[in-house]
DNA sequence: ATATATTTGTTATGTTATAACATAAATGCC
DNA sequence: GGCATTTATGTTATAACATAACAAATATAT
């Protein structure tokens, strides 16, 4: 199924993207490009966060493309760094199995979960006086 | 240290509630208590989570009182039924150990973590027909 | 009692997301 | 090709969630 015109140019954004970009900077960034209100973007943001090509992370109200094959095929979770912004997406079946027994001792029936870690990443961590590249994040 | 009369408020109002409560909703049940403005709900609400009396869930924009005493003490886990709107809290151990070997692995150093899994409750599993009770609740 | 800090009230504004409806473009059928 | 049906897009307006800024009131400490 191909995406459109839209879709393709807020998917290009997003991987262009070093970090999570909200809806309104998305709009901003595309504007050049004939957006020209919210809608649009969220319109096609859904359509690509259906098909797996991009992430809404619910901590910060922001949206990434998905980099991670593995992604599709079980619970990602993603390490957000809050210095840097950088975003890795974690996919670990140990993980996704504790989960699955936790809720099935609580007969739970499970839908989509959301896993969000905020933190440092290791390359923030390591450099600790740098400047950071994406200040705007959240704590 | 003690509560304030606006943040015991606030905090017997998501205690008597079955479902998470957004802040314009606790709003307008503390109205006529003297509420007027989303500021005072925000602020109650700031300081009950940092005393962990009170729980943001990042998936509805929303807010429940803590029910769990293990919570204090551990990663917590959320289990939200979309259908009757109610919430579990889950504290695991072997769920921390995997994301903490997770999160190792990649050297990544954690603060807080959103675990937030939808899906459908054992009541409303069961009942399979009967009217749900908090239909307001995102898919 | 008076200075200090904290809490509260109030108004305004910022940020994120959706509703509603009209237009345009693609798709399938004859 | 014409025509109906669906899908995508553009546009305007509004809803829902959250914070900023500042003044007034209250608590606390010396
Ligand atoms: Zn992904
Ligand atoms: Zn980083
Ligand atoms: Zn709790
Ligand atoms: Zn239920």
């Amino acid at each position: 199924m191909p995406l459109t015109a839209n879709q393709q140019r807020v998917l290009e954004v997003l991987r262009s993207a070093e970090a999570p970009l909200g809806a309104y900077a998305l709009l901003e960034r595309l504007s050049s490009d004939g957006f020209s209100a919210p809608t649009q973007v969220y319109r096609a943001l859904d359509v690509l966060i259906r098909h797996g090509l991009a992430h809404r992370l619910e901590t910060l109200n922001a949206y990434v493309a998905c980099r991670l094959e593995a992604c599709r095929h079980g619970l990602t979770a993603f390490a957000i760094c809050d210095d840097c912004g950088r975003i890795d997406e974690l996919v670990d079946n140990a993980l996704s199995s504790c989960l699955g027994n936790l809720v099935e001792r609580r007969d739970f029936s499970p839908g989509s979960t959301t896993i969000e870690i905020h933190g440092t990443c290791s390359e923030c961590a390591g450099a600790l006086s740098e400047p950071t590249r994406h200040p705007k994040v959240k704590p």
